[in-house]
DNA sequence: CAGTGGTCTAGACCACTTC
DNA sequence: AAGTGGTCTAGACCACTGT
């Protein structure tokens, strides 16, 4: 682990523990410098984390402050999060179960071409599953990525998650994803899986997730029950 | 301006020219550092800027590879957003009007205080506003702010924007926000001023909008048309 | 004024990738 | 082995805040 990501966690704990109260500000960057006995650079570092995830808030020529940190209940889903459902829900103790509505290979169509920079001689997987969590349907997720990159894609990973299996087995890299988050009405699939009434709104999320090296290999859309899922953010001012 | 800023912005504009082409790699850091004649840290923190906005993706050991980045043209996600709907529209040359549906001032109740860190004796204004973009119907806002922190808010700053108000007349700074997204059925303000239909879903935006001295000033939910708006984010592996 | 955080440097070492 | 990005240092200057 780095100094500053070390020293980050270590703020943190401090200021839940409430040993740096909120309300109140931290020692200077030169003080904990010497505590910590690195340079200030790293605990500059080390403060930029905390003030991106919203602990404090630093003034210039004046302090850097602890804020009180929003009690936004933690069970919605924070918007920055690409590791799947079921790592997302084993956090709370619950079951995710995938029930396979649809998955097949096709040629992408133009569309779907445009999105995964993928040419129409490269063959995609067409995967619609439907998540259950504790029994109770909660997604629906219309997926579709390249073959080329996932080669060995079986029912049994798609019973469980995509996600560990293209990272544990494969080793893809995640850099990270676009999403578009909008309220539209059911669709058919949606009243016969998410079980939900026709005036029923649904949550889709639309996300294109991204490896490392720069390609798209995921393109997606989740439709959501509406009284099961939502999405949190935190932003900040530059 | 910053050196790396500056640095930044340059790199961004010359992906954008096709300087540096997708898919292709920017000069290492060393080469870039002697070009603008500055050291490697302030190089690296440029990159992580345009890393932090997907421009790039620096691979250790390899290189930093120019992404794509899919529709994505304009240069500012609508998510990450706070400086509210007037100039978020002025930018697309549309007419934002206002129209003040409610505007008086009340004791917070205890839900209320907890989320504005306030007392049962500190007035609030509560405040609902219609917001028509082009002469539609777009959002409903319900907004409920401390007077005691923005003194003398009138029907004709309602009229216009609250944020260039609070941001240009009383010099106040805006930290961050959080913010809960979710789809939900129409109530009946929703009904008769989004002049939507019972089965139209309506996206719900909570924000709680905190100024850099920690105290949240802004406590807010937008109802929007679904048919108007949708929320886009870009979010990355840290 | 003294103290704070923001930036920047020149150089160093390390982890990693490709050859 | 050579080259890359990630981190870290010790010190410096600046912009800003409070008094």
């Amino acid at each position: 682990m780095n100094k500053y990501e070390t020293i980050a966690d270590l703020l943190k704990q401090r200021i839940r523990q409430n040993l740096y109260p909120v309300g109140s500000f931290l020692p200077s960057q030169s003080e904990l410098a010497s505590e910590f006995d690195v340079s200030r650079m790293t605990i500059n570092k080390a403060i930029n984390i905390l003030t991106m995830e919203g602990f404090v808030s630093p003034q210039r020529g004046f302090g850097t402050k602890i804020l009180n940190r929003p009690f936004w209940n933690n069970d919605v889903s924070p918007v920055d999060q690409y590791n799947g459902l079921t790592s997302e829900m084993a956090r709370y103790h619950r079951d995710v179960e995938s029930k396979i509505i649809n998955f097949d290979v096709a040629f992408p169509d133009s569309d779907e071409q445009a999105h995964l920079s993928l040419t129409a001689q490269q063959p995609i997987y067409r995967i619609i599953r439907l998540r259950l969590v504790n029994k109770e349907p909660y997604i629906l997720e219309h997926t579709i990525m390249p073959v080329d990159l996932i080669p060995n894609l079986t029912d049994e990973i798609l019973h469980h998650s995509i996600y560990a299996y293209l990272q544990d087995e494969l080793g893809l890299q995640i850099a990270g994803a676009y999403r578009n988050i909008q309220a539209v009405k059911p669709d058919a699939l949606d009243l016969q899986y998410l079980n939900c009434k026709p005036d029923d709104p649904v949550l889709e999320v639309a996300q294109m997730v991204y490896l490392k090296n720069g390609q798209p290999f995921e393109y997606s859309h989740s439709r959501n029950r509406y009284d099961k899922r939502s999405f949190t953010e935190l932003s900040l001012r530059k």
